[in-house]
DNA sequence: AATAAAGCTTCCAGTAACAGGAATGTCAAG
DNA sequence: CTTGACATTCCTGTTACTGGAAGCTTTATT
C-alpha cells in the first residue's frame, strides 16, 4: 500500500510517517520504481504500536527504545517496565503542578470585580511584591 | 544596572531577557556608550510581572497582551479576565487528560510480571487490536 | 603596563514533534 | 491530453528558550 493508505489505517498523517522515517523511528521504507514508499501489514502494526505509545505521551526517543527492544526478543523486560514507570512518574508530577496552578489561577480569577485596567485586581496581584 | 543584575533581581536569565526584547515582550533597552543594555527599577517590576505570569503558564503571546493592555490604562479589564479564564480552562483540560493517562498507564504498569521481552504483557497490550 | 577574567555584544544552531507550503514528478480517468 | 489526486524532496515556522562561537569592554590581578 502507499503512504496515504498507511496513514488512514493508523491515524498517523503521511507527513508524520515520513518524519518518523527521517528520525529513524520507522525503518527506511521499501520503494517502488517510481520512488514511492510501499508498506505492508507489518508496517501497519508497528505504526499502530507507536501511535498507542504516543497516546500515553511517551516521548519519541523512548518509543524508539521500545521499538528496538521489541525487535531484540529475549532479554528481560526491565527497560519496558522502566519507561512505563517513568512515564507514570512524569504524569504524576505534572498533575501536582497543575493542581497548584489551578489554585493560583482560581484565586486570581475570583478577585476580578470588573474594574478598569488601572484598578484591576488581577493585575495588581500579578505586580505585587 | 546591567543585564546580569536585572537577571538576578528577577530570576530570569540574561539570555532570556535579550530574547524577550527580540520578540517585543520587553521594550528596547536603553544603551550605554559601550552598547551595553542598561535597566532601572521599572524594568525590574515589568520583568517580575512577566515572570509571575509565566509561573501561571500563560503563553508569552498572552503575556504580551497583558503588558500592552496594562500600559493603556483606562479601558475595562475584560481582556485580562479572559486571559486568566482561558488559562484556567486549559489547565482543567490538561488535568482531565492527565487523569485519563494515569489510569491507562497504571493498568499497563500493573500487568508486568517480569517476563522476557517476547512475552512482555506491556508490549502485548501496546500491540493489541 | 600587560594580561587575565568577567561581562557584554550579535548571530547561528539545536531542542520536540511535527504542519504548511512550494516545486516537481507520476499515474489513472475522462 | 489534460485534469486531479496522489507522490517526492526541501525549506520554513511553531514555542520558549539554551548553548556556543567570535569578538568587544571593563575590571582585577600581577
Amino acid at each position: 500500500m502507499q503512504i496515504k493508505k498507511l496513514a488512514s489505517f493508523t491515524g498517523v498523517s503521511a507527513k508524520t510517517i515520513r518524519y518518523y522515517e527521517d528520525i529513524g523511528l520507522l525503518p527506511k521504507a521499501k520503494r517502488g520504481d517510481n520512488d514511492y514508499r510501499y508498506y505492508d501489514e507489518e508496517d501497519v502494526s508497528l505504526l499502530k504500536f507507536i501511535r498507542r505509545c504516543k497516546e500515553l505521551r511517551i516521548p519519541l526517543a523512548d518509543i524508539k527504545r521500545l521499538v528496538v527492544v521489541q525487535r531484540s526478543g529475549n532479554g528481560p523486560c526491565k527497560q519496558v517496565d522502566a519507561i512505563i514507570f517513568q512515564q507514570l512518574e512524569k504524569i504524576r508530577i505534572a498533575q501536582y503542578e497543575l493542581h497548584q496552578l489551578e489554585q493560583n489561577l482560581k484565586t486570581l480569577a475570583n478577585c476580578c470585580k470588573n474594574e478598569r485596567i488601572k484598578d484591576c485586581e488581577i493585575l495588581k496581584h500579578l505586580r505585587s511584591n
